[in-house]
DNA sequence: GTTTGTGCAAACCATTTGCACGGAT
DNA sequence: ATCCGTGCAAATGGTTTGCACAAAC
């Protein structure tokens, strides 16, 4: 099981269902889940949890900053562990297959063009950059 | 209204739904339009028109290469014209506000990054890259 | 013991689908 | 006369909400 202190810190109670679904993002094998696996995944556990709590859960823990939530190209949310180093995405458009990458000079050319247009880009936030390339990749589905 | 060759080209017929859904992303203001938007602006122009339809024409748009489909943030997928050039959008994760840029470097970079990887890159395809930057932005909403 | 979280079922919202009618060729 | 496109209503899939019960503090 893991530790609730975690939990503690976002100002969340340390219940059963939000130390397991923590615990999954910090075990899978996936880095990115959808409500819809987490929930699958808790039952074939044989643990007694609603759907709904599992949403719950995981906008809780989106806002506390454990988690990112992405959109992807599908109709469904997946979420995964919010580690502070930005990265961006690389989403095949053909199996659904997603890749991380980090590249500083994107990023730098990025903050300059928002920068440029007056957005600003605040560090606290989750949701500065979400970026995803989208294109056909060697993997079989 | 429209040109029917456009749609010819194609291969749709020519259709009043149609051609009055390519005009609307032809002539309105906001480059980015959701499903129930188009409806929304095609009911109030007195068009007798279903939501289905509207659907089933975005769908049609998008597999002619007439249109690019988003999913952003929202639940919602927003369309927009396929102009051939590609882009990217900054998008406000305060009040929604999109705007697109284009620079060669990033795009440069992505590519060897995509490649550098095994993804390959089709030319022919719509979906390439649709990469976004999330931000807050200094448009009131 | 009080507060907060949970499971379940119903509600909701964006999107898709089945179907019978209507218009174009 | 045939084919394709349409509007409508019902179905679907992801997500949210209301509520009574249960767990955490």
């Amino acid at each position: 099981m893991h530790d609730p202190k975690e939990l503690k810190n976002a100002g969340l109670k340390a219940t059963l269902p939000r130390l397991k679904i923590l615990e999954l993002f910090e075990t899978s094998e996936q880095r990115h889940l959808s409500a819809e696996d987490i929930y699958k995944i808790m039952i074939t556990n044989g643990e007694d949890v609603g759907l709904a709590t599992v949403y719950r859960v995981l906008t809780q823990f989106e806002q506390a900053g454990l988690l990112v939530r992405h959109h992807f190209e599908s109709g469904k949310a997946v979420f995964e562990l919010n580690e502070g180093s930005h990265h961006d995405h690389i989403v095949c458009v053909q199996c659904g297959h997603v890749e991380e990458f980090c590249n500083e000079e994107i990023e730098k050319l990025q903050h300059k063009v928002a920068e440029d247009r007056g957005f600003k880009i605040h560090d606290h936030s989750l949701y500065i950059y979400a970026d995803c390339i989208k294109t056909s990749c060697p993997h079989k589905n």
